[in-house]
DNA sequence: AGAAACTATGTATAGCGTACATTGACATGT
DNA sequence: ACATGTCAATGTACGCTATACATAGTTTCT
C-alpha cells in the first residue's frame, strides 16, 4: 500500500502517517526514504532557512533525492507539515514529581517558550485537521499532571491545559514578531520600538487614551524586578502565567471547600 | 512618490500604509484604486474562499482591474496582509463604562472569538513586523480601559492585556482545527472527536497517564454547566479567562494592600 | 503648448505543489 | 532458480504564484 493512492477508510485522515507504522512486508524494494528521514530533513531546512525556504524540491535536494520521491513517502505538502510540527516540537521536559504544582506548570512554560525561541517557524504551521503526533500529545500529557495534581477535575484540568498552551502560543506570536529589538537599543528597555514609534508618531491621546496612558507611564521608568517566582520566565509570560495559576489555586481551594475536606 | 519605489526611510517600514495618508496632489491623474479598496476586496475574499485563495490576481479580477494595478498602491502581499489584517480585525466593541472590569473583559473577550468564529483566516495572516494599524489599536485600547480601571497599572496592564489577546488567539488556532464536531455528532458532545478516537485507538496509557485519565473522565460524563459568568463564552475559553481575572483582582488586592489605601 | 508625473497594463521569469507516465530493482511464490 | 508483479524512484508537464520591467495612456502643473 503507498501512500498516493491511500485516499484511507476516511477515519484515520492523516493520522496513519503520525503514528501507524508503515504497513511493512511487501514485496517490492525496501525503501530507503522514510516519512521520519523526510521531516527531519524539513526540520533541518527550517531552522536554518525558515519555514518559506521549506519546498519540496528543497527537502528531496537536502537528501539527494528528486522532488517527486517524496510523494511515494507522503500524500501532501500539508500532511507532510504536520509530522514536521510533530518532529519540530521534540519530547517534553521531565518536570520531575514535586509536589509544587505551579513550578512545574512555569518549568513547562518556561520549556515550550524556548522551544519557540528556538524554532520560531513552529508558530507558523498551519496546525489543521488537530495534528496529535506523539510529541505533541507527551507535552499535553506532562502538562495534566501537575494540573491534575493541583485538584482540577478531568475536563477542567483539559480546558486549563489548553488554555496555558494557547497562553505560550499566543504570547510567542505576538511578542516575537514586535521587537526589532535586534537592531534599536536605544532608549526603552523592554518596551517594544515599533509600538512606541506608533504611539509616539500618530496616535492622538483623543482617540487612544488607555493606550498613550500605559506607554507614558513606561517611558517613566517603572520596571519593577518583580519575578514573582524564581524562574527565568520573560515578564511578559510570567505575570499572566501567575495570575492564571493564583486563580486556579483559589479555585480548588473553593471547590473543595464546597465539597468537604476528605 | 508612487509606492513601488519607496524603499523608504527605513523608519516607518509599512507603517505609512496604514497611518499616513497617501501623500496626494502630485501631478498626475487621480488614482481610483487606494489601498483601502485592495485591502477591502481582499478581505471579501478571503471571507468568502479562505486565506489560500487570496491571490494577487484574485484580488484585481474581484476589482476589474488587472494584477499589477494592485502594485501601485502596495509595495508587496506581504505588506498588503498587514492591512488586511487591520480593515478585518474591524473596530473594536463598545464595553460601556461599567466599573465591573470582568464583566467588560469578558465582554472584549467575547467579541474577539465572535471574531475569529466568523474570520478564521484572520488566525493565518502571518503577523510579522509588529503590524499595528489603526483598528488592532483602538482594540488593544478598549481592553487596557478595564484592566488599568481594574488597578493595574501601568505595564501590568501592558502585559495583562498580551496575555488576554493571547489567550484568546491561541486557543482559537488550537481548539477551531480540533473538532471537525461538523460531521461527527455521535457521542462525546464537546471533546473533540478526533482527539478522542487517537486516544482509543493508538495511545498506550502506560506512556500518557494523565491525558488518559482525562479523557476517562470526560466519557463518564461530568459536564457540568458551570458558565461561571452570564456571558456567552464557551467553556474552553470561559474557565481560564476566569481563572485569570480571579488572580488579577487577588493581585491587585493584594498590591494596594501593601502600598496602604489610598 | 509643452513637459513632467503618475496610473494602469502587458509581458516575462523563477519558483511552487503535484498529476501522471515511466523505469528499473527487488522480494516473493512456485 | 526463476518468473511474477509490486513498489521506490524518476522525468516531464501543468497551472498556479509573486513580482521585475518596459510600455502606454492620462492628467495637471509650468
Amino acid at each position: 500500500m503507498t501512500t498516493r493512492d491511500s485516499t484511507s477508510p476516511e477515519l484515520p485522515r492523516s493520522l496513519t502517517l503520525l503514528w501507524a507504522g508503515r504497513p511493512q512486508g511487501q514485496r517490492g524494494p525496501r525503501p530507503k526514504l522514510s516519512v521520519e528521514r523526510i521531516a527531519q530533513a524539513a526540520v533541518r531546512v527550517a531552522d536554518t532557512d525558515g519555514l518559506e525556504a521549506l519546498s519540496m524540491q528543497r527537502i528531496a535536494g537536502e537528501l539527494g533525492y528528486s522532488t517527486m520521491s517524496l510523494y511515494n513517502h507522503i500524500p501532501s505538502k500539508e500532511l507532510l507539515l504536520e509530522v514536521v510540527a510533530d518532529i519540530g516540537a521534540g519530547p517534553p521536559p521531565d518536570l520531575g514529581d514535586t509536589d509544587d504544582f505551579r513550578h512545574a506548570v512555569r518549568r513547562w512554560v518556561g520549556a515550550l517558550w524556548a522551544g519557540f525561541q528556538i524554532r520560531p517557524w513552529m508558530l507558523r504551521v498551519p496546525l489543521d485537521h488537530a495534528s496529535f503526533g506523539p510529541n505533541q500529545l507527551a507535552w499535553l500529557d506532562r502538562l495534566l499532571r501537575p494540573l491534575l495534581a493541583a485538584g482540577l477535575i478531568g475536563g477542567e484540568a483539559r480546558v486549563a491545559a489548553l488554555h496555558v498552551t494557547a497562553v505560550v502560543r499566543g504570547t510567542a506570536q505576538i511578542s516575537m514578531n514586535m521587537a526589532s529589538a535586534h537592531k534599536t537599543d536605544d532608549g526603552i528597555p523592554r518596551a517594544d520600538a515599533d509600538l512606541a514609534l506608533v504611539v509616539a508618531e500618530f496616535i492622538d491621546p483623543k482617540d487612544y487614551p488607555a493606550l498613550t496612558a500605559v506607554h507614558a507611564a513606561e517611558i517613566v521608568g517603572e520596571h519593577p524586578g518583580h519575578d514573582t517566582e524564581g524562574d527565568d520566565l520573560p515578564f511578559e509570560l510570567s505575570f499572566g502565567v501567575d495570575r492564571f495559576l493564583d486563580g486556579v489555586e483559589s479555585w480548588v481551594v473553593a471547590q473543595t471547600r464546597r465539597a468537604g475536606p476528605t
